[in-house]
DNA sequence: ATGTCGGCAAAATGCCGA
């Protein structure tokens, strides 16, 4: 099965591409991010022609997170981070979906730096820890997947270039130690497993011709839990996405899984 | 400092967030 994560950067701007990858790539669960609308205007019977059930988070203009699943409704299991009942940005989703526990996130971008938007990065990363902790290790595949906001090194795999991206959110020490620390709960980051040393970008800006040039930063990621990396098969990133007409910024990441475990 | 997008309020342009 294909488990797949897409920062569409508004769903109703980009329906037609978005309906087109979901016929191409066949995804069997997508967590998408950056709806940016309401809940009322989710695009549902369009999602549910294309033959998958949906749930979604919205808010308008801003964030925004969903989860298809083809052929089945997923089953919401959490609305929203535990932590902070103030919090009312729509950055988090979890369901049951086709066998697996998935968990879609938006993490928040925290620029500028430093400053109250990446004091707000940091706090909800440490919620999301605790969070994650309750999830790593229960017998069933767990995946946590989305936009993260954080480029773990500076390492060509993660970023073509971090010079110009030195003073940003996505780059700072505090941003990637908690991206590290989360993983040192027993999380594979799935992308970097299959493919190291590899550039494997998820998100080219749309500044400074970054895409033709291939200036891209790794943001998007797929963390699974150990029962779920024991059924690990393949993972990528449909880079074409990116090229496309009216082009998210981000282009979607994948992985498969065996059907049983040990398959 | 700059660049380019989508969404939105409120006027065919400016702002916000990314």
């Amino acid at each position: 099965m294909k488990i797949a994560t897409y920062n569409i950067n508004g769903i109703n701007g980009r329906l037609p591409g978005l309906l087109r990858w979901l016929d191409e790539a066949r995804p069997d669960v997508v967590c998408l991010q950056e709806l940016k609308t309401s809940d009322a205007t989710f695009p549902k019977a369009a999602i549910e022609e294309a033959g998958y059930g949906a749930l979604w988070s919205g808010q308008k203009s801003y964030n925004g997170v969903a989860i298809l699943a083809r052929g089945n409704q997923p089953v919401e299991t959490r609305r929203g981070l535990p932590g902070d009942p103030q919090d009312v940005q729509s950055r988090y989703l979890e369901a049951a979906a086709s066998g697996v526990l998935v968990g879609c996130l938006y993490l928040p971008n925290g620029n500028p730096q430093p400053g109250p938007k990446f004091d707000y990065k940091l706090a909800w990363f440490r919620r999301l820890i605790a969070h994650a902790r309750e999830l790593v290790d229960q017998t069933e595949p767990v995946l946590l997947v989305g936009d993260y906001n954080v480029v773990p090194t500076d390492d060509v795999a993660d970023i073509y270039n971090p010079r110009s991206w030195l003073d940003d959110a996505l780059l700072q020490p505090e941003s990637r130690a908690a991206y590290r620390e989360l993983l040192a709960q027993g999380w594979t980051d799935a992308i970097a497993a299959k493919h190291p040393g590899e550039p494997m970008y998820t998100f080219w800006d749309y500044f400074r011709q970054r895409w033709p040039r291939n200036a891209g930063l790794r943001i998007d990621h797929l963390l699974l839990n150990p029962a779920a990396t024991r059924r690990l098969k393949d993972a990528g990133v449909d880079r074409a996405m990116r090229g496309v007409e009216k082009a998210s910024d981000h282009a979607p990441a994948w992985v498969t899984l065996a059907a049983k475990r040990g398959a």
